[in-house]
DNA sequence: TTCTTGACTTGTGCTGAACGGT
DNA sequence: ACCGTTCAGCACAAGTCAAGAA
């Protein structure tokens, strides 16, 4: 069987995490037996929970003190991403050092190769000069920033530096020349504090010195020599080379440093400040998923083969690798079985398989146009999708190209009709009576009565508009300040303590109706390999809770009907029977040019459309994830060249030419997103492209402070010293315009992807964010891991993860319970450290009496003392020092990541293989890492060589 | 060329299961 | 067994980007 299962979901292993061995090579833990074993199962215990309500609220997550980036070391430096917290609260906590310590990253100094720059994160890019000058940090990260870079050593110092400020922090990039950066970065030292810590030399030296590095050494060493490398891009192999550290340090190319040199980034601060507010309406729907046991399919899908077999190897080259993604499929076959297969696939396997199609492909839109007059069916989507040969696949984010020949599924499940309560709201006082299509609608705005939305303007407007509008124009009720919807907020507290009040039973026997009710829904049979399918329910009507000020939260998400649904099925299939007897599918469609099984019309706004796809562990979003990475990983080999060029245009005549170099520097610095345009009828966000000026400040020397609200209506706020001709060109692009008026005048997406494409194919925007996000992990990984114990390793992990999802700015906000939590911890610390310090002063006395040949005594339990030797008490003192640090370095990082989100960059842009090389490499269980909902969307990464490089 | 449509990825919050301490 | 905290998984909003239509 795949080797996934194996790993993964080992039935007989139950729980235990699997290890990957390195001796083992590639290879993956044994593999189980097929399908038999392995079961996941999803199900879970019925036992109630307290949930936490974290809520929604307000988020003000504040971005912990990570430092972002450290400064880079060469040539870019890294934006320093970092998000400042938006309360000063939050921000003041801050503590930078611990973490930093161990978030250094790997620098290089002096480089004196610049292409080891580009390899680099820019995170980890030497700053040119980098004076540090600390900059006003706001504080918390300003400084941690830099201290990540720096080695662990160096760190105390900094945090001296560091400041607590509760502004802004900015980062100091330097913007120093090149010159400066480059050679005698080493010299620099002498300005940096951090610097000086730095020097590459040292570094290296002191891995082998100091740190065990076991497992790197000969990882390294490996790395070089391997095959492996023609996969990897060449910027990854640089590093390999030497020690990582060294990486910087070898690379020669002066060539590249000159850009490089240039950027410099700075760390600033970044805070973000959440505004989201969240409070969702009880969804029907919601219900876990649970697998039911289905069995499970071992089919396999014709592959080619590209596969990778076992062995990770194979690496495609890149391009092939994207063809040749080898996925692992959920299948099941019995009912049972939710464990996933392994399977590997490969683009072009199920053509084979099957008889071949004709290609014809063409990728024209859906031909189903709103109006669904129109529905064109355009070629493709006419053909028949059994005849495609492989060769025409085209990957799937390109846009033409079949998807698959045969797909069989259940259509969607609804949810339940609307059950009146019949309990009364108060219009003025009295009681009103409303039909159930009211009172559904007053029950939707009642239940969210404590929560931020019911306070905003806007959504009680729009609420309130789209509620008269069924009460028709001679209802009673005509004023909103009249209405009392406390009745109907009670009712449904009283439901939910019902809920609550349920016994285990109860609940596992609701869960277990559910499970049975959605069951037929949940999987779908892609090129006769079964798939789980990823959102087989209908959303279910509510109110929208648009994020930030969106202008229509609050309207009514009327209930969708089969007739508003489409159906995508393979032709010659069974179309799955509308469950709502009477009802009819608006339209039933045999496109397989596209990956989704049903679609309606999003209600809140008619031009969007709610998509049914198959779930993130099936074959064809692996095979499109693993598409991603390559691209990403592509870029390795282009990223020299496309600083090269940015950097030479940032003088450029051509104010055009000039704001796409500038932009993409933003870009590939910051990790800002493109920045699509917007409508009016959507929140007022921005990115890249879009940014106005007044998101934009110019802080002489060379500082820019951004300062916008981004995707989801997150804030995106830092500080950043970037190169003078940056600061210079966009002081220039603002220059007689208004607040409200676009910095890139000459600039939007489409513009600014056309130009990426001419550097390199299927280069876009986003592509940045990936590359940026894993090579920073694989560096930190690559330079940090020590030998140590399990938990070190993992906190290394942490480390470097979160640092990737601050350069992204991806926060959460902070748990309502917080400051009580941490308060508790620190009575925990506080007690158990006057204990400790009982004690070591009980062992101090012991030692002295030792040392001076005395008795001991008694101890408390009245028997005379064990003598012990000095050495042995003075171990145990240390025992208990490390205890008291292993406390505080907790608590640390609870704080630093109370406002920092992991879960998004590992599920979006960080490359599975290199997680699970490191696993491979380093004996993590991988479980320790990935949760087994991720470990299934990533099964095609799985079997990767251990000295895999991104 | 620009606007619109369509498809798919990314991102945050909520809910309830899992976990760990008492 | 109970209970609070942590975390996984889901829901669904909000992005990106390509291609077709105008």
């Amino acid at each position: 069987m795949s080797v996934f299962n194996h790993t993964l979901y080992d039935n007989d292993d139950d729980d235990t995490p699997l290890s990957f061995k390195r001796s083992s090579t590639s290879r993956p833990p044994p593999s189980k037996q097929e399908g038999s074993s392995a079961n996941i199962t999803y199900v879970r215990n019925p036992k109630a929970v307290a949930s936490n309500q974290q809520r929604n609220g307000i988020n003000g997550a504040s971005r912990s003190p990570l430092p972002l980036k450290p400064q880079s070391t060469g040539s870019n430096p890294r934006p320093s991403g970092s998000v400042q917290p938006n309360s000063s609260v939050e921000r003041s906590q801050k503590s930078n050092t611990v973490d930093k310590s161990k978030l250094r990253r790997p620098h290089v100094e002096g480089d004196k190769s610049d292409d080891s720059d580009d390899d680099k994160p820019l995170a980890f890019r030497k700053k040119p000069d980098t004076k540090l000058k600390k900059v006003d940090t706001g504080g918390e990260n300003a400084y941690g920033s830099e201290d990540d870079h720096k080695p662990h050593g160096m760190n105390i110092n900094s945090a001296k530096v560091a400041s607590n400020n509760s502004t802004n922090k900015t980062v100091l990039l330097k913007t120093a020349p090149l010159k400066t950066l480059q050679p005698d970065d080493d010299s620099d030292d002498d300005h940096k504090p951090l610097v000086q810590r730095f020097n590459p030399a040292k570094r290296a030296s002191n891995n082998s010195t100091n740190k065990p590095v076991l497992l790197k050494a000969a990882h390294k060493i490996v790395q070089s020599n391997d095959d492996s490398e023609d996969e990897k891009p060449l910027a990854s192999r640089l590093p390999t080379n030497a020690a990582p550290k060294s990486r910087a340090s070898t690379s020669d190319s002066e060539d590249e440093k000159p850009l490089s040199a240039r950027f410099s980034r700075g760390t600033a601060g970044t805070s973000a400040s959440i505004s989201n507010s969240k409070d969702k309406l009880p969804s029907n729907n919601k219900g876990p998923n649970n697998n039911l046991s289905a069995p499970r399919n071992s089919v396999k899908r014709p592959s080619d083969n590209n596969n990778q077999t076992s062995s990770a190897l194979k690496k495609a080259k890149s391009s092939d690798a994207s063809a040749s993604g080898s996925v692992k499929r959920e299948s099941k076959d019995d009912d049972n079985n939710s464990v996933p297969v392994e399977r590997k696939l490969t683009p072009g396997e199920s053509s084979k398989s099957k008889p071949p199609v004709k290609n014809i492909v063409k990728k024209s839109p859906l031909s189903v146009k709103k109006d669904n007059k129109t529905f064109k069916t355009k070629t493709k989507k006419t053909m028949k999708s059994s005849q495609f040969s492989k060769s025409l696949r085209v990957p799937p984010g390109s846009g033409g190209g079949k998807k698959w020949s045969t797909l069989e599924h259940n259509g969607v499940i609804f949810p339940p009709p609307y059950n009146p309560h019949g309990v009364k709201m108060l219009y003025n006082g009295q009681p009103v009576e409303l039909t159930p299509e009211e009172e559904e609608v007053a029950t939707m705005f009642a239940v969210m009565k404590d929560t931020e939305y019911a306070a905003k303007k806007t959504f009680v407007d729009n609420f309130f508009g789209d509620w008269k509008k069924i009460l028709g124009k001679n209802h009673i009720i005509k004023k909103f300040e009249l209405c009392d919807f406390t009745p109907i907020y009670e009712w449904h507290l009283r439901e939910k303590e019902k809920k609550k009040q349920m016994t285990s039973e109860e609940k596992k026997a609701l869960k277990e109706e559910k499970l049975k009710q959605e069951e037929k829904y949940m999987w779908a049979v892609v090129d006769g390999v079964r798939e789980k399918v990823g959102n087989f329910r209908v959303e279910p009507p509510g109110l929208f809770r648009g994020r930030g000020e969106h202008p229509k939260m609050g309207k009514l998400k009327k209930r969708i009907r089969p007739s508003d649904i489409t159906i995508n099925i393979g032709k010659g299939t069974a179309v799955p029977e509308c469950p709502i007897e009477g009802e009819s599918w608006k339209e039933v469609k045999h496109d397989n040019t596209v990956t989704w099984l049903a679609f309606w019309n999003d209600p809140i706004s008619q031009k969007d459309f709610k998509y049914v796809f198959l779930a993130a562990s099936s074959s064809l979003k692996g095979q499109s994830d693993k598409e991603k990475y390559e691209k990403s990983r592509k870029l390795k080999d282009h990223i020299h060249n496309i600083r090269v060029n940015y950097t030479k245009d940032f003088k450029s005549n051509d104010v055009s030419k000039k704001q796409i170099a500038v932009a993409t520097y933003l870009i590939d610095k910051l990790a800002l997103r493109a920045g699509n345009e917007k409508d009016d009828d959507e929140a007022d966000t921005v990115g890249c492209c879009t940014l106005k000026v007044d998101n934009v400040t110019c802080v002489p020397p060379n500082k820019l402070q951004f300062d916008f609200l981004g995707k989801d209506s997150i804030r995106y706020f830092n500080t950043v010293e970037v190169e003078l001709p940056v600061y210079n060109a966009i002081e220039e692009f603002r220059t007689g315009k208004k607040d409200g008026d676009p910095v890139f005048d000459k600039l939007d997406t489409t513009k600014l992807n056309h130009h990426l494409k001419d550097l390199m194919p299927g280069l876009t925007a986003k592509v940045f964010r990936t590359y940026n996000a894993s090579i920073t992990l694989d560096a930190i990984l690559h330079e940090e891991t020590e030998d140590g114990t399990l938990l070190e390793k993992i906190a290394v992990y942490q480390r470097a993860n979160k640092e990737v999802a601050i350069i992204c700015n991806h926060q959460r906000a902070v748990s309502k319970s917080h400051d009580t939590q941490m308060t508790k911890l620190n009575e925990k610390i506080d007690e158990l450290k006057a204990f400790l310090q009982a004690q070591i002063d009980e062992l101090n006395k012991d030692l002295g009496k030792v040392k001076r040949g005395k008795p001991l005594g008694n101890g408390a339990d009245g028997k005379p003392k064990r003598t012990l030797a000095p050495e042995a008490i003075e171990k145990k003192i240390s025992q208990i020092e490390t205890k008291i640090e292993k406390m505080e370095m907790d608590k640390k990082t609870k704080e630093d990541l109370k406002t920092v989100a992991l879960g998004t960059s590992k599920i979006n842009y960080l490359d599975p293989r290199i997680t699970v090389a490191w696993c491979k490499t380093h004996e993590v269980p991988i479980e320790k890492i990935f949760s087994k909902t991720i470990l299934a969307k990533f099964g095609w990464a799985m079997d990767v060589e251990p000295d895999f490089r991104f």
